[in-house]
DNA sequence: GTAACTGCAAAATATTTGCATCCTT
DNA sequence: AAGGATGCAAATATTTTGCAGTTAC
């Protein structure tokens, strides 16, 4: 079970009100894209949107979370950390992002193959997103 | 060859001189993520920023050109148009983004393995990115 | 105690929109 | 001719920054 004290003594940051509620709302939105708008909303504007930002941007410097390629000219983030795999298996999980309900969501069947660099290049992260439409609009 | 005034018949759009100026450029750097500012630079201001907004926005709408995921707070574009395979095999390219020069380039060496849908989901199109440290920095 | 984090206000950027005019088909 | 595209100006939206006060370690 992911647990945002952990996470942010794992990664050594500073516990602060922010950033475990911030935390807390993307470990119940595993692989799903949140804007800093959706955070916002969701914290009852108990935080300042610049604290939001930063927030934001230290948990991306640190690795906790990363950017999410989006269509609808949001910018959106998810955790890196993954729990399904107790064994830390690392798969690349892959992004699906509905064009008919506009959602972004993670398709935990699928594993992405891991792609072989070119030499001398090193990976740090890697997204994977497919554009499409869901099973759910697809029937519908 | 890529031909900015037979991709925009093909897809149906005016041939306007903002469109052929922004889509000359995208051809001259396939692969390459440009942003709204490195289109209004390099087309020496001739254009005003709404109207390359509204170009972008036209393009992706029609498939021209997609978004593609960067890290660094920036917005992207890139062609969605390949000419590297003369039978049109469309494998989807990945895009490595480099956090030491900060550059997005495409791997053409590398090519994606088609990724296979869980059933009842359709694609449109695919963006494969890894952030990571190329050849060249990792030399330096 | 000290460095780091926050809130607030303001600045800097980025993106969209309304409308009159011009251009492509 | 007619609808679509552009330029300009203004409105929104997004993200960052400075600084004084507060908090975590």
């Amino acid at each position: 079970m992911l647990n945002p004290n952990k996470i942010l003594s794992d990664y050594q940051l500073r516990k602060t009100n922010c950033r475990v509620a911030v935390l807390n709302i993307f470990i119940q939105n595993q692989h799903i894209g949140l804007s800093e708008t959706y955070l916002e909303h969701h914290t009852d504007g108990a935080f300042d949107r610049a604290t939001i930002y930063r927030t934001l941007n230290t948990f991306q410097e640190k690795g906790v979370i990363h950017r999410i390629l989006d269509e609808d000219n949001v910018v959106k983030y998810a955790l890196c950390i993954d729990t399904c795999s107790p064994d830390h298996h690392h798969h690349e999980h892959i992004h699906f992002k509905c064009t008919t309900c506009n959602t972004t969501t993670c398709l935990d069947e699928v594993s992405a193959v891991e792609i072989q660099l070119p030499g001398g290049y090193t990976k740090k992260e890697a997204n994977y997103l497919i554009v499409g439409v869901c099973n759910k609009c697809n029937a519908a």
